[in-house]
DNA sequence: GATCAACTTTGATACAGATCAAGACCGGAA
DNA sequence: TTCCGGTCTTGATCTGTATCAAAGTTGATC
């Protein structure tokens, strides 16, 4: 079974990304084998917390359906979401014994775990894991960089479309792909939940995306499902490079 | 040569860092003389651009001494500085073949180079240097999680006192540790580039780099020389929960 | 020692987004 | 059906930071 070194996220096996995220071909049947033995799935409700930041963290892992955040918060409350957690995002960090972040999540989701221990002994042994792992948190590390670029230096209206953007897209490519036409999904998050991703507060929120919707960029039905009739019109008012640079 | 697993940057061999943090001593020593073959210097100087974003870039590397920035620019000149790179930090992006970011010299700098294609080559057959560079780059994550915290949360107050807060420290653990006395160390930034690390315009942080020193968090001899009192008095400004836990 | 350019500080004013406040909407429970 | 809590929208006002403008400082060069 799995003869590829695929990137793809449900293909054949659709029980456990990290499967085709994390191993590949070249790594022994036996090391998947014991990849399989160590492995066990857990099952959240919507708003359930996952793991709080500081606490004893034994196990890694990976989205399988639903959605995660991770988010820091200060002292007095202030709250800033570092990271949105998709299906076949890794969670979890080899080599370190506690969470840095809180890790909540926003739907019923289901995680693929592994024990951490185990996890990284059968790293130490199957170079390609580690190889795997690296490139993914690469892309994860070029992902923070664009949201630096968003939280730093863009307005409000340009945070939220670059937010939709990014929702649409990884809904887009996990779902039936397709940019080009009318594209269609349901925001996982809140409005305070998009406040804290941007650096913002709901009410902003809340207004800027009337407005887009005012000016035709998106469609509104109900207050979670979105329709953007053309994504290149959305593009622009995110700010972006033409180009689909955009991660995430 | 180099028989420990040593995470310090210059003990023993000062030239190049990246043997000390991407390699160990359970790696094969005919690996390292590899390593050896492929390397090279660069020297730039202070304002000087490394790569631009999208250039073709055949090489990865370390900074050996000095200071470079990492920057990502909109259309209309917006910019937001999205890494800062000290000595020991890592440059360049295993598997991808163009800068995503431009890299400039801020101060007189030297970088140790190594030709991508080969240093690749190698990291295949040299399971460790994966595993090295996979726990870089997820300290590297962290900090721009910490900063995400930073742009999206932080008054401009805080935003200054967090960036001295980290050179500070960085300066202090490169070179003659003790963060417990008075810390003293030049910017080596402009207002400028502390305005796009920080999100802010370079009249701000003029006015809050000002605005510490009045209040004696900071003293300020010329414009770049500072000596910060008491720690504890500046990580208060930053915001920072009391423990160390901040990163870079 | 004078000149010049780059960098920095300081002041006056404008504005985007925060804050405070009040309702509107919506789904579930009684 | 009514009530209720959570979520969202909208309005009025306030404020932190940006913007525009001018002058001060520093160090390099002639």
């Amino acid at each position: 079974m799995l003869k590829e070194d695929s990137l793809s996220v449900t293909q054949d096996c659709g029980d456990c990304p990290i499967r085709h995220r994390a191993v590949c071909a070249r790594c022994e049947t036996d090391e998947l084998e014991r990849l399989e033995n160590i492995k066990y799935y857990r099952r959240f409700e919507a708003g359930q917390t996952v793991i709080w930041s500081g606490d004893r963290m034994d196990f890694v892992g990976s989205v399988v359906s639903g959605i995660a955040t991770l988010t820091q918060t200060m002292e007095d409350g202030r709250t800033q979401m570092v990271g949105l957690l998709l299906p076949s995002d890794f969670v979890g960090r080899p080599g370190r014994p506690t969470a840095a972040y809180d890790v909540v999540a926003t739907t019923d989701m289901v995680m693929c775990c592994f024990r951490k221990a185990p996890f990284e002994d059968l790293m130490e042994r199957t170079p390609h894991i580690a190889q795997r792992l690296l490139q993914m948190t690469l892309d994860e590390l070029d992902a923070a960089r664009e949201w630096m670029l968003v939280l730093g230096r863009k307005t409000a209206r340009e945070k939220i479309a670059s937010l939709l953007s990014i929702i649409a897209r990884r809904d887009a490519t996990l779902n039936l792909g397709g940019l080009d036409g009318p594209v269609t999904f349901d925001l996982p998050l809140t409005r305070e939940a998009m406040a804290d991703y941007l650096g913002l507060t709901l009410e902003t929120v809340s207004r800027q995306v009337s407005a887009l919707k005012k000016d035709g960029i998106i469609q509104l039905e109900g207050k979670r499902h979105i329709t953007v009739p053309d994504m290149t019109l959305l593009l622009e008012e995110a700010g972006d490079d033409t180009d689909g640079g955009m991660l995430v």
